[in-house]
DNA sequence: CTTGAACCTCTAGTTGCTAGAGACATTAAG
DNA sequence: CTTAATGTCTCTAGCAACTAGAGGTTCAAG
């Protein structure tokens, strides 16, 4: 059992955040002290660091929701989960190739500038490739994120 | 020339949204119309689709901005371009590797999905596994994105 | 048993949009 | 050439996902 502080050093997750988490569902409510502080296992360190994860690849809270549910119920339907996953699984080839581009620009603008110039930065270019990306550029595939 | 309506439709980016960059300097002023409506060159459509794509792959706007004004100011020292990439790449390639492992992971849900059982599922563990990403989980490095 | 760090709740502010109101511009159809 | 529909304008307000601060309580080291 560790207190949010702990919890926040080992996960890199601030403190307000981990309330936050937990106001909004994400975290289940937390165990307390006899001084009403909360206390986490270790189950939540890994809850907790998935969540930062996915935040930081870009995953909106309700992906997670997604993601997590997944985990939280192993017993529904495979075809509920099957979906789930599928539907994030594009999500994630979609970033995955559109950051190899950004990767491949990025490491030829670093080689071009040991050479003395950057005159011709395509970084704009790169990611502007329709073809890159497996998908169209609508309102509602923005929404979905 | 094209209205804002246009460039809204092709790049995917929501016209409010497109006056906000403009507002928050990510786009430089447009041209206006004798009626005062704002008109743009292709050079826009590429740029907006670039911003875009990095938001959608977790990118701040002050990482956007650091990327664009390796395009912006290509005269610019190369030193100081160089640290910007070489950042922004150490930053792609730790996202690569997450996003990696996630994929393995969704495929391998799906797969098992097809027998009919989620049971043991490690959605969780993947994300949570300290070695695939090449930082530290400070609050420091939080900040960074 | 005290004192300073860590914790509590609650409110307010920040970023990056997003939606709506009310007014002007543009276009296409009659 | 008018008029209706659609698009655009500015401005204000709201939402998601935090983040910081105030004012007060708890804990743990000395």
């Amino acid at each position: 059992m560790q207190t949010i502080g702990k919890l926040s050093k080992t996960t890199g997750v601030k403190v307000p955040t981990i309330r936050y988490y937990e106001e909004v569902g994400l975290l289940p409510e937390a165990e307390r002290s006899t001084g009403n502080q909360r206390l986490y296992g270790s189950a939540t360190t890994d809850r907790l660091s998935f969540i930062r994860h996915a935040r930081d690849l870009g995953f909106t809270l309700e992906a997670i929701r997604d993601l997590l549910s997944l985990s939280d119920t192993p017993d529904q339907s495979c075809a509920a989960a099957d979906q789930i996953a599928k539907a994030q699984l594009v999500a994630v080839r979609d970033r995955l190739a559109r950051l190899r581009a950004l990767e491949i620009e990025l490491e030829r603008m670093i080689a071009q500038c040991a050479q003395g110039t950057i005159a011709d930065c395509r970084v704009i270019k790169v990611l502007g490739n329709h073809d890159l990306c497996g998908h169209e550029h609508s309102q509602k595939d923005q929404a979905v994120q």
